[in-house]
DNA sequence: CCTACCGATCGGTAGG
DNA sequence: CCTACCGATCGGTAGG
C-alpha cells in the first residue's frame, strides 16, 4: 500500500485532463477558460498553471491523451481484423465503441477538425496515415477478388464512413429531434443510437460488398 | 436610379453579417469578437452594436439569414423533384449546391449543432420538419413498391445523408489531408471534392435503391 | 455612425 | 499548490 506523496493520491493532473476534455468538448475551446477547468477540480487558475504552462499546452495534452488511447486499442483491432473472417465487423465496431464510451471524444474530434483543419490534418497525417493506408489497401484487395464493389473509391468511402460514425455521436442529441418532437429519456435514446448505428454499417456494407446473389 | 439615402449605398447592416458568418464558421461563436467583425468591415463596435444591439442577436441573425437562403431554395426543389423523374438526384444536386456556393454554411451548421443542440433542434424541428417528413414518406412509398431496400430506416438513413453532405463540405480541408500529404493547389482540391461527392452519391443510392438486377 | 468609457473576465506572472 | 496582481480584451453603455 505505499506510494509515493506525489502519485495517485488525488492525481490532479488526471483530473484536469478529464475535466478539460470535458469542457473542450461541451463549449469548445475559446469558449472554456482556464478557470472554469480550474474552479471544477477544486483549485486555483495558478495551480492549474503550474500543471500545464499554458492553455495551448493543455489543449495539446488533451488531444495527445485521446489519441493514445486510441493508439491503445489498436493492437487488438488488428488481431481480430486479421484472424476472424470478418475484418469489417471488427474494425468498425471497435471505434464505434471508442466513442460510445465517451462521446465527447467525438466532439472533440469534431471541433478540432472545424477549428484549426491544417494543424489536424498534420497531426493525424503521420500517426493514422499508415492505418489509412492498411485499410484502403485492404479494400484494394477485396475488389480485386471480387467481393467489393468496383466502383468504391476507396479513400473517399474511408473518409465518408469515418465521418458518419464520428458525426453520429458528436451529433446524437441534435439527430434525436428529427425522430421525435417531445425531450426522450435515457431508454429512448440508446434506443434511437442503436437505430443510427444500424443504418450507418448497413450503408457502410451495402455500398461496400458485391451482393453475394450477383457475384461477378 | 434613384434610391433613399440609407438603402444599398453602402449596405453596413449586409456587409456586417456576411463578415460575421465568415468568421463565426471560421473561428466559432466565442473565438469571434464582435470588435474583429467590426473591424473588417470598416466601423466601430458601437456602429456594429447600433445595427445589433448584442452579440447574441448578431448570432440569431446569421442564422437566420442561412435558413432564409435555404427555404428560399425549396420551392424550385421541389418542383424538380415533384415533375421530374429522378427525385434522388434533384434533391441532392440543389442541397449540395447550396453548400458548395459557400461552404460557410456547412462549418457554421456543424458548430451550432454541436455548441448548442437543444437550441438547434428547436429552432430547425418546425422549420424543417415537415420536409423530413416529406421525404421519409417518399422513402417509405418507395419501400412499398420496391424501389426501395425494404430494411432502409427512412428516418436514419436521412439523416446519415444529410450529415455526410454537410460534413464532407465542413472538412473538405482536413480530408485533403488523407489522399496525400502534400498540399494541393485550388484544381487539386476541386478534383478530390468531386471523388467525394461522387462517392457519398454512391454510398446513398446504393444503400437506399433495390439493384435493378434483383427486382424482388 | 463615432468618442469615451465601464465593469468583468481573460490568460498569464511574481513570489512564495 | 496558493495569494496577489498584471495588461489586454471582452461585450456593452452613455451621450452625442
Amino acid at each position: 500500500m505505499s506510494h509515493g506523496q506525489r502519485e495517485e493520491v488525488s492525481d490532479v493532473k488526471g483530473r484536469l485532463l478529464r475535466v478539460a476534455t470535458r469542457l473542450f468538448a461541451d463549449r469548445g475551446y475559446a469558449g472554456t477558460s482556464i478557470q472554469a477547468i480550474a474552479e471544477e477540480v477544486g483549485i486555483t487558475k495558478p495551480s492549474l498553471l503550474y500543471h500545464f504552462p499554458s492553455k495551448q499546452i493543455l489543449r495539446e495534452a488533451v488531444l495527445e491523451n485521446l489519441l493514445t488511447r486510441w493508439e491503445a486499442r489498436l493492437p487488438r483491432v488488428l488481431a481480430v481484423a486479421t484472424a476472424g473472417l470478418d475484418r469489417f465487423d471488427a474494425v468498425f465496431g471497435e471505434a464505434a465503441a471508442f466513442f460510445r464510451e465517451d462521446p465527447n471524444r467525438a466532439r472533440l474530434i469534431l471541433r478540432e477538425a472545424v477549428d484549426r483543419p491544417v494543424e489536424t490534418r498534420e497531426r493525424l497525417g503521420g500517426r493514422i496515415g499508415p492505418w489509412v493506408r492498411l485499410l484502403t489497401d485492404a479494400i484494394r484487395v477485396g475488389q480485386s477478388g471480387g467481393r467489393v464493389r468496383a466502383e468504391v473509391d476507396p479513400e473517399a468511402w474511408l473518409i465518408e464512413v469515418v465521418l458518419l460514425v464520428i458525426g453520429t455521436y458528436a451529433a446524437a442529441d441534435l439527430a434525436a429531434g428529427v425522430f421525435s418532437n417531445r425531450d426522450l429519456d435515457g431508454d429512448g435514446r440508446r434506443e434511437l443510437a442503436r437505430r443510427q448505428l444500424d443504418e450507418i454499417i448497413r450503408m457502410a456494407k451495402t455500398s461496400l460488398f458485391v451482393p453475394k446473389e450477383e457475384t461477378s
